[in-house]
DNA sequence: TCAATAGTTTAGAATTATTCTAAACTGATA
DNA sequence: TATCAGTTTAGAATAATTCTAAACTATTGA
């Protein structure tokens, strides 16, 4: 518990009570690919003290402070990602699952440059499934 | 026009007038990214033959039949891309702009098996840039 | 040629994820 | 401990998309 709120103020992101119970449940140890809903459905489950605007206000701040990834791949579910580290993904759409591909499974010998004036941010390998 | 006919009746699509005016923007030999709103704003800007409707049914049977390519990278904003062609994408998510980027541009020498009973269904590399 | 029909289009309503609003609340600071 | 900027909240608003069911039309085969 304390380790959660030093992550939060390490981030200059006051350890409110809603910010802990959330962080204290995505930084558990294990990589997760959550939703806004299926956050706030698993946090709420018992009581009640988190609203669903609190999920999707804490989710973006933690991604603008890089204590998660976002990843949209289905217009109808945006997934954040616990994982942080450099690592791409496998993802079915019929399941709505999206699973991590180590970073060494993954060789990208030759990449683009970017255009004039930009720089790269990010780069993204999703590998789409199917049966 | 009757080349989109073809193009239509070939995939088992019946070239209506408003397929065929679809097709007719769409296919016309440039490589292009529209949205639903998109489309529909530049073939309603003349008359109004299209319903909206029509233009999300119309883009996501084209994608099905593997004449369009769907693209979600913003989840308030799906892309079709008429470059069915295997190839990869810069992504500007402030200019909300999509440039692709030929495939012998980028070369991934090392690729991850896909997990047990799973396939392969196709491959996106996404560059995001930043300024 | 034309009637039957399966496929298609449509307006508008419904749905759904997400964002907004503005009022109440609270952690940090002095 | 009072203050106040930062945070949370319920509920409304927004916006992309899908749904519905009635009207329309391309195709077919007699």
């Amino acid at each position: 518990m304390q380790r959660i709120k030093e992550i939060l103020r390490s981030k200059n992101l006051r350890p409110t009570k809603q910010r802990v119970l959330i962080a204290d449940h995505l930084f558990d140890g294990t990589d997760k690919h959550v939703t806004a809903e299926s956050l706030f459905r698993e946090l709420s489950s018992n009581k009640r003290d988190v609203s669903l605007a609190t999920v999707y206000n804490t989710l973006h701040e933690f991604c603008k402070k890089e204590l998660l990834n976002k990843i949209t791949l289905d217009a109808d579910k945006v997934y954040f990602d616990t994982n942080t580290s450099l690592h791409h993904h496998f993802f079915s759409e019929k399941d709505k699952i999206l699973l991590d591909i180590k970073n060494e499974d993954v060789k990208i010998s030759l990449m683009p440059k970017a255009p004039k004036g930009k720089k790269i941010k990010k780069v993204e390998l999703v590998i789409h499934l199917e049966d």
